[in-house]
DNA sequence: ACGTTTGCGCTTTAGC
DNA sequence: GCTAAAGCGCAAACGT
């Protein structure tokens, strides 16, 4: 009884979930294609996903620990902080 | 002119893909969401990720690698697969 | 000059860190060589790895999850359970 | 017997990459306790591993990217390229 | 001590 | 088909 209930729970989290990933691959989907486009037209797909992930990164954050890395870096002599 | 074309198409695909990546990234809290209130009601959540591995998988499939599984696991000496 | 010194200092932990990097860099490539000439005699590299996994669980604490994981595939009603 | 010996073989390979497993496991120790000790000298941790990333990045792949990343990114009207 | 966040390793997929 | 990269899950680490 409390079994039961407890069963059916379960199947309701593992059928959640499972729709859940079935939206997440579409969503993959739909990048892929995205880029396949992109690409079609001519663009470098590989330096695309470099912007995006440089675009990713919260402006505020990066430049927050800029401070810090770039003090241990001259610190270092690892030569010009932020060069790249 | 035909580089200010280029641009815009550019900026329209980033644009898209970062849509996506936001939905796509929804998806995720949403099921990490599911998963913390399925542990709050007693279930165990890296065996509930294992169950949701073995229904993501072809029955057929599922049942080769685990006979593969157990034949290198009694190969091997180790202690009951069964009882796995 | 105690900045000076705190310098060295720093670029020692990095030097330090650094080589123990590139060791652990190295053991990976060993690992993946192993697994490269197993299965270049015929054996199935996921299967090695769940054992690999299930040998480094705990005995005790392997049996506890399996238990949990069939229990979980049985009150869902799929098929024949196992794996982790 | 090819049977036997395919066992052996199998058992070797397993305990040639636990053994890896264990020496890297050592080599994260030590790692962690670099880490520990310069902290214990007031330096800051989560800084010196940014600037282990920056290091470990490899400077010529990185300065050969970043050619397409710059005409990406101005393209898009995203701002200075490498600002960070 | 706990919850949150970051890094690490594995898996899978994309590109060559 | 193989090598290289990205996404994902897990675990340790950091801050509260």
């Amino acid at each position: 009884m409390g079994h039961n209930a407890s069963h059916e729970r379960l199947t309701a989290y593992f059928e959640r979930i499972e729709r859940l990933i079935e939206e997440r691959k579409g969503i993959n989907d739909d990048i892929r294609d995205v880029l396949t486009e992109a690409k079609s037209e001519g663009f470098d797909v590989p330096a695309m996903r470099a912007v995006l992930r440089q675009r990713a990164m919260a402006p505020e954050k990066r430049m927050e620990q800029f401070a810090l890395i770039d003090l241990y870096v001259t610190a270092t002599g690892m030569g010009a902080p932020r060069e790249a």
